[in-house]
DNA sequence: GTTGACGCTATTGTCGGACGATGATCAAGG
DNA sequence: CCTTGATCATCGTCCGACAATAGCGTCAAC
């Protein structure tokens, strides 16, 4: 088994597609791809200075992912969940951060994951306090990956990435010093490797964000999808 | 004696590209395909005779769903799981599988839905009992499936699907009675609408699965490179 | 004025061929 | 025996093309 720590993904190593898919993804997270936007080919085509074949192939493992969605002749747009849709996710989330935080604190034994672990707190900690709704979201973000990859469970951390995808466009923050604590509450589980403690504070914390969908959910524009 | 309640999928409204990764994944199960064995795009052109375009969006998407393993310029291959990632994979299964019991438990009220666990159930639990492998995981995995849809998420739903399929070729099976007796201490907490319980139960029982991994794994032909 | 049939346009799904790049294979040479 | 270089299989990417479909506007009929 390679034990390559991370996967930084040189440039040289990643096909064209590759770099499309990134590049559209770090487009959601900077806003430059807003939901329900249309991914047009012809449009991406000349945007990236690649073929069709490329950006269909970018738009097909985008689709897999869950972040675009295709309709048969109508083409591909970023996914714009439902108030429901988001619920459903948030769910699935709740559990695959509470079992990320709970494999986190078995393994924080080792040094430089507690080190990593340590950090990324005391940053999410510092961001929670602020108002910046953006460094916030990033440091959650940053927070979640390091749980995933201290997990020592690339699997749970490629789904976790993927999951994650979808928070970005979701205005759900809690009151920065309810937040503060619940982050607080989980690390200190995790850092004390008490692995029960920290997935149920995780799912605690999780679950309660998915309590603000009712008050804070805005349809946003697209407002088609009406249908349960 | 099928009732295929959720979407059939016409295959009018199907792509191609859908029909193949479809059609490969059914070749999983029926072990037309076997774990290791290398996706050569040529092959399937003339094998499913379409253009090399639409088997490329096919393997991209498989890729994507974690079913085939691709490295840069070398293809790919059907995903051969190590014991490490089986574990891993399973770690996850446990936590959405636990979800699924949960929120089936919570819907259970629904007595469509509840005819549907019952049913699946009943022939789980019968199909526990014998020998008959084959049909074991088809009934499981049916139970599993049915749990998820009675969840009314489709997300997760969905999210087990894609999991399930590296369930197949493992050969991860509890003695008849012992599996018997687990599935219906889930099947009764769900139909009892305790959602604790059946998250709990269903954990315990994908942890036990789990821990026979050391015991059973066969590491099978991963290193012979063996086609055909 | 509304409605519905019709045709136009934009875009997609699929195709076939082409090229260079890369990994794997194997024989010749040290 | 190990290294090196040629050969081959296959992939990544590109191009150009076509039919099929959805969305949109037109226009006649009511």
């Amino acid at each position: 088994m390679p034990d390559e720590r991370r996967t930084p993904k040189p440039d040289s190593e990643m096909s064209s597609s590759d770099r499309i898919v990134k590049s559209i993804l770090k487009g959601l997270y900077e806003g430059r791809f807003v939901a329900g936007q249309r991914l047009v080919e012809p449009d991406l085509v000349s945007q990236y200075e690649v073929s069709r074949s490329t950006v269909r192939e970018a738009i097909k493992r985008l689709a897999a992912m869950g972040v675009v969605e295709a309709s048969l002749n109508r083409g591909a747009r970023i996914r714009q969940l439902s108030k429901d849709e988001a619920r459903n996710v948030l769910r699935i989330i709740e559990v695959i951060v509470g079992l990320a935080a709970r494999l986190a604190a078995e393994n924080i034994a080792d040094p430089d994951g507690r080190a990593q672990v340590e950090l990324a707190l005391a940053d999410l900690l510092s961001a929670s306090k602020q108002a910046d709704r953006y460094e916030f979201v990033r440091q959650r973000n940053r927070f979640n990956r390091t749980l995933a990859r201290v997990s020592r469970n690339p699997e749970l951390e490629q789904m976790l990435a993927n999951l994650q995808v979808h928070l970005v466009r979701n205005r759900l923050v809690m009151q920065p010093e309810d937040r503060a604590r619940s982050y607080a509450m989980i690390g200190a589980a995790v850092l004390a490797g008490d692995g029960d403690e920290a997935e149920r504070q995780a799912r605690a914390h999780v679950r309660r964000v998915v309590g603000m969908l009712d008050d804070v959910y805005v349809p946003a524009f697209i407002g088609t999808g009406n249908d349960d």
